[in-house]
DNA sequence: GCTTGACCTTCCAGTGGGGGGAGGCTCTAT
DNA sequence: ATAGAGCCTCCCCCCACTGGAAGGTCAAGC
């Protein structure tokens, strides 16, 4: 294949790490315009969507999700839009982030605890069985 | 109501915090046994289904999955069983929710790095896309 | 020329853990 | 008698895919 023109689904996956499934369902869902199509009707893409696909992979890597990978394309696509959107919509990406580690944080100590209090052995009682069956929290 | 004896399912849901979709659903599942039923069709609960409920509840805020709480509440059944396995199942978890934990940390610094280098103004460049368009990871 | 196997196409179903709401009974209070 | 709350079943929706069925296409090997 010449570098720069035509690929199929299968290899623009290859180049960019998007599985072909998920390809075709980002399209599906608007989140990728539809590909153009060859004579045998698969899909044709080329370098500019390997460097869209990349963004996406990258941007869901990062925990973005598709509405929001939406937004970050939109931006990304009209750089005259102000950096001010792209670097809020990241900001308050990390406040969620923040509360998620927090809340799991929270958890695993808990659970660290439980376990370090049960034995652990062929006897029937157990901390965590007992924290389970409490009443209402 | 005497205490003790057949609740509804919205009763059942306040006394046990979960909610009487929920209910249901766990039962379509086979989590929970199906439930008795009164002449008029209607779910009929008592003491011992709350205190499942709320071993549920509690097992799902410290985040077990249903088929975790499903052997959970095996062992919980049958306490002639070891405590060992509740203890293995605890920290099984515990490996999990630190995988989730460092991986949720490793996207928020890298996040917050690229937003602390982002002026965040009216001027298009921003390093959080550029970022996201970098070649392959 | 024919088969084999890899690749592509569409569409349907399921994952986990529920939530929303339709359409229809039943019960309780007034 | 009637209103409204609560119960029933059923199906669809969410997110972000993934797997599989059924069928078209293409390149290589015999």
């Amino acid at each position: 294949m010449k570098s720069g023109e035509a690929m199929t689904i299968g290899q623009a996956s290859a180049r960019s790490g998007v599985p072909p499934k998920t390809m075709r369902f980002y399209e599906h869902l608007g989140l990728l315009k539809p590909a153009a199509r060859l004579a045998n009707r698969y899909r044709a893409y080329d370098e500019s969507n390997i460097q869209t696909l990349r963004f996406i992979r990258r941007a869901r890597d990062l925990g973005f999700t598709l509405q929001e990978i939406d937004k970050l394309l939109g931006l990304y696509r009209n750089r005259r839009r102000a950096s001010e959107e792209v670097k809020r919509l990241a900001l308050a990406h990390v406040v969620e982030l923040d509360h998620k580690i927090a809340e799991l944080t929270r958890i695993r100590d808990t659970l660290t605890d439980l376990a370090r209090r049960c034995r652990g052995d062929q006897r029937p009682d157990c901390p965590i069985l007992e924290e389970l069956e409490r009443s209402p929290s």
